[in-house]
DNA sequence: TGTACATCAGTGAACGCGCGTTCACTGATGTAC
DNA sequence: TGTACATCAGTGAACGCGCGTTCACTGATGTAC
């Protein structure tokens, strides 16, 4: 498949290829389960023969968890962006939201493979992702322990607000991922629902009494 | 496969083999997708011939979506025994987590089911339970409406907490099932977790305000 | 009650298909001198 | 700079396998008389 005319390095154009596996294997989890895709179409929508996808990855569960290693990437960044959207301090829930928005309105395909194979099957690739999910969530403890309420919440606390929170944002990336019809008027509402959510969760904060 | 000797009627034997067929299935997923399974090793589970499935159901989706059915009646009967426990008035958080702890316990199979294939896939069997839990979103909605501070919440709002309140049960349900170990100390910790969850969401009742 | 025929759940052979994986190969890129 | 050899990403034929589905069948159960 030589195709380009620029001088590129064999470790350059073998790095184009492993890519173009992974960007195939996305495309085709719009409409399918990974453990439902197989190795030869992988290979041929990235227009290589069958037998040399294993000069990639031993597997397709190790393409898989690349996968998840690449769209966790995604989920980094847009808690980065968060943090980082001086906007924030005014109205944080609608901030963040915000922020969930158009990070998967722009990297959509990530945050479907992510919830969509979340809870689906039993393999590596959902193993992996529970374990990027946990570590996630510990990130966003820390972020929480700063807030005004929750500086003395226990650790144990902290991280079942987290997980809620968590578990809340994947819901609403969900709902946005799968959204029919997907027009301005439907993602408005979804997102409005999504602010609701956090703000009945965020309301709970100052009464709460830790029971041990 | 005539094994019995009572007298049963034709009828009667079809309706003990499609019951058989729908127990492979649950059976095998156990450790696998719904979309995973194969035609021909539910039916040798069940202990009939590959071709002899069709007398049965159309498609495997066919066979998916009775599963839904089944399934769901699991979850209904788990809402009614919440509702007539007479504990429920003095902690309703507290017996409704271990109402629902008990029949997941109980009936493992199904709600692993419903937890896992709810994310999982595109097809039919997806479809099926999302609009299930709407359903029984809605009946729950229902329920909440008779609370005094929610007495006076709109619709929406209503549907917003039961939502959120389905998904937060259902995150439970899908820890219970995967509980690693499976022991009853980390049972507990699920539980334990489960009723924190939803004591925070509930502490937010009284101050909430709708915005429209 | 006994007989003749209809129904239909389950059988077993056969099909074509896409799958993952093996293997020996090719030929462009990279390296040593 | 030029030559000889090594590396290795990608090729293409071949394999055995389990898949869903078709078809004509069997024989126990059900029904009409």
């Amino acid at each position: 498949m030589r195709v380009s005319v620029d001088p590129v390095s064999r470790q350059e154009r073998k790095q184009r290829t492993r890519q173009a596996l992974l960007d195939a294997a996305l495309g085709l989890l719009a409409e399918r389960t990974f453990a439902g895709l197989s190795l030869r179409e992988v290979t041929k929508r990235a227009g290589i023969v069958p037998t040399a996808f294993y000069r990639h990855f031993e597997s397709m569960d190790e393409l898989g968890i690349a996968l998840v290693e690449e769209s966790m990437r995604s989920l980094r960044r847009m808690l980065r962006a968060a943090r980082n959207d001086p906007s924030t301090y005014r109205d944080i829930i609608r901030a963040s939201v915000l922020t969930l928005y158009e990070h998967v309105r722009a990297g959509e395909d990530h945050f479907r493979f992510l919830t969509r194979e979340r809870y689906a099957g039993t393999g590596p690739v959902r193993r992996a992702i529970d374990v990027e999910l946990r570590l996630f969530s510990s990130e966003l403890a820390v972020d929480l322990a700063r807030f005004e309420y929750l500086r003395e919440w226990s650790t144990e606390d902290l991280r079942m607000m987290s997980d809620l929170l968590v578990t809340a944002m994947l819901q609403t990336v969900l709902e946005l991922v799968e959204a029919r019809p997907r027009d301005a008027e439907n993602d408005a509402e979804i997102v409005r629902t999504a602010e609701k959510r956090l703000r009945l969760i965020t309301l709970g904060v100052p009464n709460w009494r830790s029971r041990r």
